[in-house]
RNA sequence: GGAGAGAUGGCAGAGUGGUCGAUUGCGCAGCAUUGGAAAUGCUGUGUACCGCAAGGUACCGAGGGUUCGAAUCCCUCUCUCUCCGCCA
């Protein structure tokens, strides 16, 4: 959501801004929802001020005299006007919400022009395949005895499609991989939480979810709950209408959670074993933020990611996500991709990404400056990382010819094996 | 699930129809005092919206109602606590 004013203010830059996000939105609707919605509380506040004053004079008078009821009577009228006002009020604000929450985060001035993902800006690529990637790379589906360590039939079976069974040795690495992650975000400052898998209605909608995305949540009906498509809605929530202390920025945390996402349609060739999924696990990182620091933070972050990434020693590239390719509350974006050398293909495991004070609005998250009103933060998350993907690299990369899998050291810890078989 | 109690400012805790955005205490900030500090005293200390401003309006868990007027009365909901039951 943007602020009132700023539109108001900077109504050019805003279109210019949502153009390059290739955004047909009609912001004139929004800018006259608010002329009519401050038109309204004018008008309301005028009468109320004015009945106010007639309450003061009549608290005051001694009751039950002629002029005293003569006063009630005419404040019979006057009190009905200032309802019908204050429900004119409402209306007007409640439309003027509606249309403001229509409106995408202007993109930041570094973000490249684009229109899809062909646009996107290749930052950076890390590790050589030729070294890092076995010659016996396959698709991990197509590893003999990937059924057995990744039950996908019997999850159909239990749940339905997108919800498998990790078995063994291969729940093993699961594990592995989360306790991975988890101490690395430590190390590099994120106090861990973990946090609920089911989030309400004003959760979902402060991070963005709802109202637009809403099918592509669980919903249980009985008591209106979410399942989380992401630990950011519970992360972020956390600090909900509050008002963070200005010495305690930036905030960071992390959590590992599993992700639900309805994912409706597109399923076919790309999405096969492990690259789509109902149900999976991933680490989020999610930072609070003073907004002068918000764009350094965000590399910040995105070394964070790589870092993991990089330790695993599986060959990943960054991309700057183009205006028309980013996201609807995002400001500017990197997405990170590892290579899946048995696919041949570039996996997404993480987006990195500043949402500037787009969400903190949404969600009431400020902080008190030493002088001054509070301001919002701005917000930043990114996977730390998404499980499945990193797996499926792991599994197509670290194959032997043997059939084995070769685990990365910095797993062996959890893991306690070097090789993964069946 | 049953019974009861409660929800007020950063915290604690008054207020049961009008002059209450709200007594007081603690906390916090500034000033005074001090060689410096503690203690003490004084002053100040919420948020949002409308307005160029002066100023105005709203907010006592949320939403509705009664009334000329609601923190205060009524209804609904949410949450918290205590006891009982059930249960991982």
């Amino acid at each position: 959501m943007l602020d009132a004013k700023f539109l108001r203010d900077h109504v050019d830059l805003v279109r210019r801004g949502l153009a390059r996000k290739k955004f047909s939105v009609n912001i004139d609707a929004v800018l006259a929802a608010d002329e009519a919605r401050r038109h309204a509380v004018a008008e309301f506040e005028v009468a109320r001020s004015a009945q106010n004053a007639a309450n003061k004079e009549m608290a005051a008078m001694p009751k039950g005299t002629p002029e005293f009821q003569a006063k009630v009577l005419a404040m019979k009228t006057a009190s009905a006007q200032v309802k019908e006002l204050e429900k004119k009020v409402a209306e007007a604000e409640e439309q003027w919400k509606v249309a403001a929450l229509t409106l995408p985060n202007v993109p930041h001035d570094s973000v490249p022009e684009g229109r899809t993902e062909a646009d996107n800006q290749v930052v950076l690529t890390w590790g050589d395949e030729a070294t890092l990637v076995s010659s016996a790379a396959k698709p991990h589906w197509d590893i003999p005895w990937f059924s057995k360590a990744i039950d996908f039939e019997r999850g159909v079976k239990v749940t339905g499609a997108g919800f498998p069974f990790y078995v063994g040795d291969m729940a093993r690495l699961v594990r592995a991989l989360i306790q991975y992650f988890l101490e690395e975000a430590g190390s590099a400052g994120y106090t861990e939480v973990h946090a609920p898998l089911l989030v309400n209605a004003a959760s979902a909608t402060a991070t963005g979810q709802l109202p637009d995305k809403e099918g592509q949540m669980y919903h249980t009906p009985t008591d209106d709950f979410y399942l989380i498509p992401t630990a950011e809605v519970p992360v972020t929530n956390y600090f909900r209408d509050e008002i963070i202390d200005e010495a305690a920025l930036p905030v960071k945390r992390c959590g590992y959670t599993p992700c639900f996402r309805r994912e409706a349609g597109s399923w076919g060739a790309h999405v096969r074993g492990l690259n789509r999924l109902h149900q999976f696990d991933k680490v989020e990182l999610v930072k609070w933020v003073h907004p002068d620091q918000s764009f350094a933070e965000l590399e910040l972050l995105r070394g964070d990611a790589e870092r993991l990434l990089q330790k695993l020693n599986l060959p990943y590239r960054v991309l700057l996500i183009c205006a028309g390719d980013i996201g609807f509350a995002h400001s500017k974006q990197y997405d990170l991709e590892v290579w899946a050398g048995g696919q041949k293909r570039w996996l997404e495991v993480s987006s990195c990404s500043n949402f500037t004070d787009f969400q903190a609005r949404r969600a009431g998250i400020r902080f008190r400056p030493k002088d001054g009103k509070p301001e919002y933060v701005h917000t930043l998350n990114g996977s730390g990382l998404g499980l499945p993907r990193v797996l499926a690299a792991i599994l197509e990369n670290n194959l032997q010819p043997d059939g084995t899998v070769r685990i990365p050291e910095v797993l062996r810890r959890w893991y306690g094996k070097e090789t993964l078989s069946l």
